[in-house]
DNA sequence: CTACATGCAAATCCTTTGCATCCAC
DNA sequence: GTGGATGCAAAGGATTTGCATGTAG
């Protein structure tokens, strides 16, 4: 079980919450992944270990870790939601509108986003992961040509 | 009917595009309303002027506008999607993850974020209409209390 | 006239709920 | 032992689809 999982799970051992095995195997597979998963791959990664969580149960424990602020959960685009686990290093997803890749983007992009809204608007923003949707640079050609 | 709509209109017709009494009644009540218009809104809203649409043909139409880039969908958490005209005035949401309130906030925050996504990572960004998540001011000072 | 949009009904998909059983603490 | 989590089945709600009919161009 890796470091984060393992962290992960101390912090909620401390603030009481009860561990089922059920819980530590979505949280490991979450970790595992790093990335992003949606509630099929979660389905998915949890059965090639040999638990067969039916769905509710797995709903119910994304929306506890949701609650606890563990993981976030990330619309897409197209009903694509996905869920992932909050680390240190976070980042976002640029989404492209034609051929549908995923970019990676540096939090830090947002900071300046972040303090804007603080000082403007007296707004705290939480920007665990977000989804901005766009043209990537090789959608961006082709299309140009196409016009 | 308002200047957007007719201006609408009249584009969609350059186009070729077919213009339905539905779709005329869909593109003045988005425009009409201005703001954001989740699906019962809209139904709502065309009921009382005497347009009993059904939902399918909303949909229909509501991604038919969304493909040729006239409408932006939203989603606002808690299962909350809306639907807006994309106007030469754009705004985004400050969504409260407690008290659940809407800030609008000025589009012009976004531009230095646009900037280093072309620049960084050469993503054409389409940031119609977000909605970012977070505390108002109310909450966090009623929250920094409860601690 | 013809292609395409609509209306209706039904299907589908994702997510939630109720309740009996089970298990972590 | 007991409160809370799980498993199962079923309900719920939003969105989509198929097909006959209607209508814009």
């Amino acid at each position: 079980m890796s470091n984060e999982a393992e962290h992960v799970l101390a912090a909620l051992r401390e603030q009481g919450e009860r561990l089922t095995i059920q819980r530590r195997e979505v949280i490991d597979a979450l970790c595992r992944d790093g990335g992003h998963l949606a509630i099929d791959d979660l389905h998915g990664a949890l059965e090639a270990r040999g638990l067969d969580l039916n769905e509710p149960t797995i709903y119910r424990i994304l929306q506890w870790l949701k609650d606890l602020g563990f993981v976030s959960q990330t619309d897409l685009g197209g009903n694509r939601i996905v869920y992932q686990m909050i680390g240190p290093l976070r980042h976002h997803h640029l989404v492209c509108l034609n051929c549908h890749c995923i970019i990676e983007m540096d939090d830090r992009l947002l900071d300046d986003l972040r303090d804007r809204m603080r000082r403007e608007y007296g707004f705290e923003p939480r920007i665990d992961h977000m989804a901005f949707f766009g043209l990537c640079r090789r959608c961006q050609s082709e299309l140009e040509t196409h016009t």
